[in-house]
DNA sequence: AGACTGCCCTGGCGGC
DNA sequence: TGCCGCCAGGGCAGTC
């Protein structure tokens, strides 16, 4: 499940493999679900339309917003709208020779005139690839862009603003982490282990959160995209960067994935709860609840 | 507006 | 060994 360092790792090797070299061709696979034809282009809805789109065209740069990336586009010196895509669950984007064997569930290639091609593999089919036309603004199309709240890296994420947006929800923080709309770019692994760096129980109330508590909480995001960030990611999962490499994080997972094993830092068990139908984990010792 | 729920999708795993 | 059903979860639509 790639999260924000993951997402920004692939963005780093998409920068240093892809840019300016011209887009020659490119396919889109399609397969025949029960519903009927289905593929990954969100937009436009012509297939055609789409690859028409990419022919032609040279990838300035790749840009990086929550979880989606963006490459901005040029044709004969000339804007041509965005490329953009969401990894979601198990997306890929790998950066492959031509006669390199189609992974199973490859769902979109681009060919470079360079000589090499740029896939799209996703087994589960939640990640979604959208062609934005020049002349609108991305979030008119990628519309989960226009929702997004601040940067967790940036100024805009400060204790200030976990006070003023959480001081009267009276939702779990865990799910409030998850939510896009308030920090872009958070999964569940990393909520998990920043809820247990900072101490704090998932099914704290957002307005039970005392300041000091809102203090380490905001340090602990930090700390573990970060963190993540210098290792290029972690290695749960279906995660791997641009050049089919794994990540360096997981051993260092404090509670996520870690159900029935003893806590690292007080040898409780940790535990497992449901919360707005994710898995949380957590320690009972080191998180506990606040009333 | 805020807070829920269900859905999409496939492979892996537990249980019998 | 085989089969069934459950589980993983990001974003979005729908509902209250």
């Amino acid at each position: 499940m790639p999260e924000l360092p993951e997402v920004e790792t692939v963005r780093k090797g998409l920068n240093q493999l892809t840019l300016e070299q011209e887009i020659e061709g490119g396919e889109v696979l399609c397969d025949r679900r029960p519903s009927g034809l289905s593929h990954s282009i969100a937009h436009p809805p012509s297939v055609d339309e789409f690859l028409q789109a990419m022919r032609g065209a040279r990838i300035v740069q790749w840009h990086r917003r929550g979880k989606y990336l963006l490459a901005q586009l040029r044709r004969k010196g000339n804007a041509s709208g965005w490329l953009g895509v969401h990894l979601r669950m198990t997306g890929q984007l790998l950066w492959v020779a031509p006669e390199e064997p189609l992974a199973k569930h490859t769902r979109v290639r681009l060919e470079f005139k360079s000589g090499k091609e740029l896939r799209f593999v996703d087994q589960r089919r939640f990640g979604r690839v959208w062609w934005v036309p020049a002349d609108l603004a991305p979030e008119k199309i990628m519309t989960g862009l226009a929702k997004l709240g601040p940067e967790p890296l940036s100024e805009d994420f400060s204790v200030e603003y976990l006070r003023r947006t959480l001081e009267r929800r009276k939702r779990a923080i865990k799910t409030a982490l998850l939510d896009q709309s308030l920090i872009a770019g958070l999964g569940n692994i990393y909520a998990d282990e920043a809820l247990f760096l900072s101490g704090i129980h998932p099914e704290t109330r957002c307005c039970d959160l005392s300041v000091s508590q809102l203090e380490e909480l905001k340090r602990a995001v930090v700390q573990v995209l970060e963190d993540s960030l210098r290792e290029g990611g972690t290695t749960f999962s279906h995660f791997l960067n641009v050049q089919g490499v794994n990540g360096n994080y997981a051993g260092v997972a404090w509670v996520y994935g870690r159900r029935g094993q003893l806590c690292r830092r007080c040898d409780k068990v940790i535990e497992r709860v449901k919360l707005g139908g994710r898995s949380s984990h957590f320690c009972p010792q080191c998180q506990a609840i606040k009333n």
